[in-house]
DNA sequence: TACCAACCTACCAAGTTGGTCTGAAGAACG
DNA sequence: CGTTCTTCAGACCAACTTGGTAGGTTGGTA
């Protein structure tokens, strides 16, 4: 299951781009719009701001702001960073070292297939697909 | 991730498959060829003798076996036994109530096509599969 | 300099994971 | 009948993750 940490983030960011109008945007708002504890998102951004998703600004009249336009970032990019990594199984981490058994394993094509195909999945929807409803996200099988 | 419930239920059956002789296979014989302790293999087993994946018999002789040929099991049947759901967010869930929110939800299309190419990929596959390695699960995204 | 918002750190309750241990009960076999 | 082998049921446990809360500090703006 996709955790709390990847939804609540994609609702920051989908909030961020909502409103977005140049300027920064303080998590006060988003909190309040969004109905998630500001103590709890503020506990989300690092990850996305470290991963140069989001830019933010000290003080008054600060806050956050997206860093590019809604179409150039893909959902794969923003779970990867809030969750952490999505690998089905510890052998497919980028950080793995090599499993001794992977020559002989039964399952690894699966999981590396699995893996490949939701990650294909989710970096073809963007931002901005998320904006528009009522966009069908195709795929075939 | 997937946890070791999927991932030792699986080698639990492989290893079924592969020692099957019509007769019941001790779990004791499994624990030692996969290298995973008795006790914890026990703990395992419930779920997939409930849904009827494998059956039992107790006593000097017995242990376990497949109740199907090996081809006539998808991964997906095993793993959602296994793990007890695959949904990615709670509404998904079989057992879960209509969320209010999901007719504005704009992210909720998303999770319900990826839970239908995760289905769709893990259906496709067999135990038989798995059993003849240097096989391709191919995929088309 | 006051104010505001990001930011950092610690803490906490509840649940999950990945086990172990003890023992009961059923079935076969000598 | 009793032994042996196996499933099966249950309690228990440490470590980790999840989903928070609380308090205070830093940095920037007006």
């Amino acid at each position: 299951m996709i955790s709390t940490k990847g939804r609540y983030s994609l609702r920051i960011l989908i909030d961020l781009a909502q409103h977005r109008n140049g300027s920064y945007i303080p998590m006060k708002d988003v909190a309040r719009r969004q109905n998630i504890s500001l103590k709890y998102i503020e506990r989300l951004l690092p990850p996305l701001k470290d991963g140069g998703l989001i830019d933010s600004l000290h003080g008054k009249g600060g806050g956050y702001k997206l860093t590019r336009e809604p179409d150039q970032y893909t959902i794969w990019e923003i779970l990867s960073l809030a969750e952490g990594n999505l690998a089905p199984v510890e052998c497919l981490r980028e950080d793995a070292e090599q499993c001794a058994r992977s020559a002989q394993c039964l399952t690894l094509p699966m999981w590396d297939n699995y893996y490949k195909l939701i990650k294909g999945y989710f970096s073809d929807i963007t931002l901005a697909d998320l904006l528009k409803r009522d966009v069908e996200y195709d795929y075939i099988i």
